[in-house]
RNA sequence: GGCGGCAUGGCCAAGCGGUAAGGCAGAGGAUUGCAAAUCCUUUAUCCCCAGUUCGAAUCUGGGUGCCGCCUCCA
């Protein structure tokens, strides 16, 4: 079997295949800099990074391009608002979006332009479809053609002679009035009094919202791209035009798979800024909410259906990567006391998954996993191998945690090693990486209290002696509310847990 | 009004014609002063109706409900 994704392009699941043997391009629509990210922007780069990750286990060597939007209303509003500059509000968001990004795990892109810094390219291409009958100046403003373009409407099934006009009645009608179709939009914008703007052959003004990624795509990675990415709500009218413009421009087909990630949805609508539904992943994480805890969350749906967003959810979520997160750790925690071989420091590289279809024991889950990811990404499906087999890893880390040492014999010992170092391996295709717990990466203040522990132990040991269960749950009670956990052993010793 | 998607146990969620993955929660048992943890066992006929088929959650037709896009949006 080999990787099928559903391409909205041609509404089906089709068997991918690059361009050029081996290399993939991607193009993903990115954020535009007014603020900070939200759930529904981690979905998609969550998803993405998953393709992306599985692409490259695959052994293609991918180019992996997302823009920054840094010229938008909205971004002039904020820094309106903030008594600052358009600049000076993308470049601070620019950190934050990096920041988060980082934080969740997502592997950097390859290159990440910026429309400012693509001027020229949007420029040339305006130029171009004028010289090709495709454009029209009005006042200062460019309008695309809707009607030059044969195809318009084949990504989102439109067909503009059919298409109603929108009964809503959104447009404005100043703006209505000078297009020549009312599905025409702006390839650039004439500068309003005090805004930023930068020069044209039509004069001072910006660009218009899709224009950039159809430039952007050309200068980093050609006319024809494998792969573009976005969110199912840039389908119309964002997709279709940037395929309108670049097709009209280049005389080429602008990506072969258009592949769309659902929303996120909170009470069943749509999380997003309008509607004030929003959380942003900022705040998650400040909640303690952990990165993989929301990758895992994000993953076991699948990335085309609508995800429901709910703090039930994330709890859910939260305690199953606390056990699938044990497994992950075991091998980097007690390696020395298991007799394991050090583990390599993590890497953003991808052992091939294909080398452990030979091993008999792990062949199985192996082809699962592959089998999962290559049928449209089913990240559900493959996560749920994890979890089979982080079952023998994380009662292994119990074991361990509780001070056993569960010294089975060599051929048991090595064969969960090789399950182990399988597992990272799997897990990493999905981005999801063992998280040490803060406590675990920095054990200062773990000695002072010690003794304190210690003392309390004792007093709730005379407790129980004396049958005194109230004193000795209260006791617990205590430690508990800092962390400490008590666990009662067979033996009569009570032994001790940092959570 | 046009286009598209979805409906599976208490919750989330796979499933793509051969008799329901996985996670969370719950139940019973072992263990425990009680817990925690662990181990074992256990919990569904898939929105409704009709049809195709030896066989359907899966295909077809008709309902019902929900959602997305058509305006900025991941």
């Amino acid at each position: 079997m080999s990787l099928k994704l559903t391409n909205t392009l041609t509404k089906r699941l089709e068997t991918f295949k690059s361009l050029k043997p081996g290399e993939v391009s991607i193009y993903c629509c990115g954020v535009t800099v007014y603020d900070l990210c939200h759930l529904g922007h981690a979905r998609s780069y969550i998803a993405w990074d998953v393709l992306r990750r599985y692409l490259i286990s695959q052994g293609y060597q991918v180019t992996f391009i997302q823009n920054f939007t840094d010229i938008d209303d909205k971004i002039l509003a904020k820094a309106a608002k903030e008594h600052s500059t358009m600049s000076q509000v993308s470049e601070k968001n620019i950190k934050e979006f990096h920041k988060d990004m980082d934080a969740l795990g997502i592997i950097r892109p390859s290159r990440m332009p910026r429309a400012t810094r693509c001027l020229n390219g949007i420029r040339e291409m305006i130029h171009k479809l004028e010289k090709k009958g495709a454009a029209y100046s009005v006042d200062g403003d460019v309008y695309f053609a809707v009607m030059k373009h044969i195809d318009y409407g084949k990504l989102s099934s439109r067909d503009l002679s059919e298409q109603q006009l929108n009964a809503d009645g959104r447009i404005e009608k100043e703006e209505e009035a000078r297009k020549q179709s009312p599905f025409d939009f702006a390839l650039w914008k004439a500068a309003k009094e005090g805004e930023p703007s930068f020069p044209s052959p039509w004069g001072e003004g910006r660009p218009g919202w899709h224009i950039e990624c159809s430039a952007m795509v050309l200068q980093e990675l050609g006319e024809t791209i494998d792969i573009h990415l976005g969110g199912s709500d840039l389908i119309f009218p964002h997709h279709e035009n940037e395929i309108a413009q670049s097709e009209m421009a280049n005389g080429k087909q602008l990506a072969n798979y258009w592949l769309h990630n659902g929303m996120v949805n909170v009470g069943g609508q749509k999380m997003s800024k309008s509607l004030g539904n929003f959380t942003t992943i900022r705040a998650l994480l400040n909640n303690g909410v952990s990165p993989m805890t929301l990758r895992l969350f994000i993953l076991q749906a699948h990335y085309r259906k609508p995800l429901d967003f709910t703090n039930e959810s994330i709890a859910a979520a939260s305690k199953g990567w606390a056990r699938l997160n044990s497994a992950l750790c075991v091998g980097l925690k007690n390696h020395q006391q298991l007799n394991w071989p050090k583990p390599e420091a993590q890497e953003q590289t991808f052992s091939n998954l294909k080398k452990y279809i030979s091993d008999e024991s792990l062949s199985n889950s192996c082809q699962q996993f592959i089998d999962a990811l290559d049928d449209d990404l089913n990240t559900s499906v493959a996560i749920s191998v994890l979890f089979d087999l982080s079952r023998p890893l994380s009662s292994l880390a119990n074991q361990l945690k509780r001070g056993f040492s569960p010294l089975g014999d060599e051929a048991e010992n090595k064969e969960l090693q090789s399950k182990w170092s399988f597992l990272v391996g799997l897990a990493n295709v999905l981005g999801l990486q063992p998280e040490l717990s803060q406590k675990e990466k920095s054990p200062q203040n773990q000695m002072h209290n010690e003794i304190e522990i210690i003392e309390a132990i004792k007093e709730r040991k005379a407790a129980k002696l004396s049958k005194n269960y109230a004193q000795a749950d209260k006791i617990r009670q205590e430690l508990k509310d800092k962390g400490i956990e008590l666990i009662d052993k067979k033996n009569g010793v009570t032994e001790w847990i940092k959570n």
